[in-house]
DNA sequence: TTGCAATTTCATTTTTTTTTGAAAACAATG
DNA sequence: CATTGTTTTCAAAAAAAAATGAAATTGCAA
């Protein structure tokens, strides 16, 4: 993070500190699921604004480049973590957070794991085209198998319907 | 990765594309998990390893480091990954593949989420106090801690049983 | 206790990922 | 349709992460 100054922000006149708590927050949850940082700040940043940011007001406050922040807003919006209002009088898109995290992860599940999942049923099949005559009789191989294939099957039945559980306070 | 050669294995005997397989699939998965190539690339040799293997046997079939191997190992133990057997008349360590994927997870959920989860709450605890007299009253900032604070409740609590429900089939 | 094989550590190198910003593309407005 | 403000793209630079392997450490066993 870049943000050093103390004090009232010039841009939204909300504490400092809270932004800057967010914006820490949210660097460290996209982290985890694999976002690079500048995805964070700028949905820490817009998520405790009041009013929606256009892109160089970001920039200013964040002090990234147009590039990152043009990428970022990019990524935020393949996962509805973002949208874009219309504001009067105003060419620039303006964005808001998204705040329902349960859609958040929703589609974070279905574009970034589920794709996983596939591939690896097919891989699976594909082990079991590559057994020879002699492993197949061999229970070892049977087994790791057996747990491959119940894992994906699991993971294919459970994450669907995480994202959905969140909801349930 | 590193393997191009085909054929049967040199050190396990076992067709090598099984093996290969196994190591992309597992390269992968523990990539969604935010895990090094290298520790995939491990834990995939030893699961469809009917031995135990050593070290050194590791790093000849994956072409790593041994500085890699140990590393991974490391993270592969403390994971619950993988466990060491003693083999008699062999100094080396030799090591098997965990192949209940529902400690893994739980492992994984325990060292590396939950305290993320934790310093999320205090985090949250220093919003509030961030707050100044005139936010305490604007019922946006309200709505979005709240939703935070939901969120790590939810996630404190859903975490923690989602490793578990992976053994209902 | 000494010597040696096995393993870990960690400074350095390599690879990968992310950021940058100029140029290209796009889009609204007069 | 030309101008100008906005956004995207993408090659290059910077930063971060991972791999390497020599040196240090460990611990067995003679």
């Amino acid at each position: 993070m870049k943000l050093k100054k103390l004090g009232q922000s010039r841009i939204t006149g909300k504490p400092q500190s809270l932004e800057l708590e967010s914006i820490d927050f949210f660097v460290r949850l996209m982290g985890i699921l694999g976002m690079p940082r500048s995805v964070g700040e700028i949905y820490g940043l817009l998520y405790f604004s009041e009013q929606p940011l256009s892109m160089d007001k970001i920039t200013a406050r964040l002090e990234i480049s147009i590039g990152s922040a043009s990428q970022g807003l990019k990524t935020l919006k393949s996962l509805k973590a973002v949208k874009s209002t219309y504001i009067a009088g105003d060419r620039r898109d303006h964005y808001i957070a998204e705040t329902e995290f349960r859609r958040l992860f929703a589609t974070f599940i279905k574009d970034e794991i589920m794709p996983h999942l596939d591939s690896a049923k097919d891989r699976i099949t594909r082990m079991e085209k590559s057994l020879t005559d002699e492993n197949k009789q061999d229970e070892f191989y049977q087994i790791r198998l057996e747990k491959l294939k119940k894992l994906t099957k699991t993971g294919g039945r459970l994450l669907p319907v995480l994202a959905g559980f969140l909801k349930l306070q």
